[in-house]
This record gives C-alpha cells, sequence and structure tokens, in this order.
DNA sequence: ATGAATCTCTACTTCTATTGTCAAGAATAA
DNA sequence: TTATTCTTGACAATAGAAGTAGAGATTCAT
C-alpha cells in the first residue's frame, strides 16, 4: 500500500518547478540535484507527466521543462495519477476485461462488500490528493521559509 | 499504491467468519473454499491475524479459528494493520532508524512538505478503515441478501 | 552548416516484495 | 491412539519497482 517514487518524485518535482518558476524552462539537471533524484530517472518520470499534459517541454541549450498550466490548477491527484497510472487500491474495482488485460482477481461483480470499501477509502484519498494544488504546496513552503535555490551552497529539500 | 492480497483475503476471510459465526470454531478449509483462497496461504494470514490479537484458534477435531473480539469491536484497520503491517503511504513518514533498519528514503526530517502531505493521506485513509467494523460488512451483508452457507451448492461471494 | 545542449524513446538490469507452496511437528477430541 | 486441525519455518516463482544505458531527434548559438 506504498507510493511508488514516481508518485513521491514527481511531486516533489512539480513542487519544485512551480516553486522555482522563473521565465526559462527548468532543466533536469538542476531539478534532480537540487531534489537528489536521479537524473536518467526523473527523465522517465517526466514523460509521464508529459504524457498526463501536466508539462511541457523544449529541447535544445536553453530547453528544459516547464509547467504546462498554473500552479493553481495542477493538484497533487494530477500528478499521482500520471505517475501511478491509476488511484485504486484494489485491481478488483476496475473494469474488468478491457482488451487482452489480464483477468481481474475478483469475478464476483456486484455482490461484493469489501469492493465497494476499498473503492471508498480510494475515492476518499483522490479527494484529499484533489484538494492540494502545486500553489498550495509553494505557499506553504514560504510560511516553512524554504530558501528558493540563489546560490547553490544552500541546498534545501522537500 | 495497491492493498496487499493479505489485506483483502483478511478482510474477506475476518467478514466470512463473522458471518456464519456458529457455536463451533471455523475452519481454514470451509472459509478458504467459501472465499475461493488458497488454503495454505490463508493459513499464513490468519497467523499474522492471530498475533494481532484478532483471532483465536483451538487445534484437533473440531478445532479451528473464532473471532478474538466482537465483531462490532473489530475495524477493517485492523485487519489492514495486522496483514499490512502498517498504514502509510510511503516509509519516508516512519520514526528513523529503529535499530538496523535500513535507511529511510528521505533524511529531510523537518524541511519537508510532502511528508506531511502523505501522512495526512495516510491518517485520512485509516480513519476511513477504523470507522468500519465487522459488524457493519455483516450488516450490509445483510441487506444485500448474501446467503448464508446452509447448503454448499450455494455459493455466495464478498 | 556545425556542434553542443537538451529532451526522447526504448530496452535492459537489478533488486525486492508479494504470493504463494510444501513438509514436518504439536495439540486436541473422540 | 488415531484422525483432525492448527503451527512453524523454509522455500520458490513471479511481478513490479527502481534505476541505468545508449542511440536518436530537436534546437540554439555561432
Amino acid at each position: 500500500m506504498k507510493l511508488s517514487t514516481k508518485s513521491r518524485y514527481g511531486v516533489r518535482a512539480m513542487f519544485d518547478m512551480a516553486y522555482h518558476a522563473g521565465t526559462l524552462p527548468a532543466q533536469i539537471k538542476d531539478i534532480s540535484r537540487r531534489q537528489n533524484i536521479s537524473p536518467r530517472y526523473l527523465e522517465q518520470i517526466f514523460q509521464d507527466l508529459k504524457k498526463a499534459g501536466l508539462l511541457k517541454s523544449r529541447r535544445g541549450p536553453q530547453g528544459g521543462y516547464s509547467l504546462a498550466k498554473p500552479a493553481d490548477e495542477i493538484t497533487v491527484k494530477d500528478i499521482v495519477l500520471a505517475a501511478e497510472g491509476e488511484l485504486q487500491l484494489v485491481d478488483c474495482v476496475k473494469n474488468r476485461r478491457k482488451k487482452g488485460e489480464k483477468a481481474p482477481a475478483c469475478d464476483f461483480d456486484n455482490r461484493c462488500l469489501t469492493q465497494h470499501l476499498w473503492a471508498k477509502g480510494s475515492q476518499l484519498l483522490g479527494d484529499y490528493f484533489d484538494s492540494v494544488s502545486l500553489k498550495d504546496l509553494c505557499d506553504q513552503g514560504k510560511e516553512l521559509g524554504l530558501e528558493k535555490e540563489l546560490d547553490h551552497r544552500f541546498m534545501y529539500f522537500i
């Protein structure tokens, strides 16, 4: 019942971008250094986030990534959903048999009490994550007095 | 971010026991048949639940397992906690360095925004699971008209 | 045009936890 | 005393997570 590192790294990286947003796109190497995440791995995560429409990118010198939407329109749920693929505590809740997918763990359809239980838990979690935007995190960061990176000697961590 | 099968099977099995509670202890072979769970695997799960004080057992003929407490005093959270070991969406929230445990993924202690985020999500989930008892599930089962097993031809599933 | 910087895509590896299976042993009731 | 049932620990198969790697495509500055 753990979130994958993709979700955790994804949220941290996206927060980092929102917190340091400047005129230029942010580059993998800077984000990965500040957040202590393997740059190669972060690339993959950013591909997922881009596919989900949360990031846009630009190649070449001075290129990098930037948020595709304002920080108050990107929620933690968006990021977790993009990184995790879905937000369900169990698989048996999913629509069954969407083309060739392996059989669900449970075929009991309606007559299943616990299905409802897990679905509602997933929903609760999703609603909470949807209530927190990157902007909210940035505001919290400011309150906490997290340093924005001005010089590289000062490493902050989220 | 999936619950393990131990949690799912555990809840289903415990519900099964509560729903069919009789004068005699319930046996692995019956529960596993009704719930379609491998009996050998269910044994292991029941060991966890017993260690957590949710089940008691009796060996020998006519032996089996029975609930250690009334159904309204056992919550889904109890079961998930026993099966899952803990109820945290991320590891970095845990108390660090309790004797020789592998290093936490994150050493950033207080200066971590996302830590609070995941902790609160875990808490929400835990609170919800704690609000549902086995008795609640049984009541739902009755409303749904789930058959109690009177003869074996009729298989119900939760 | 050229070359360096940067993202893009795909494949591969390594590690760990999950999800079981198995066998021998201990307790109990009849 | 014997069949029944739980107990315990070891073991194996599988899947998924996490990270690494290389070749390619795009863009900018000169």
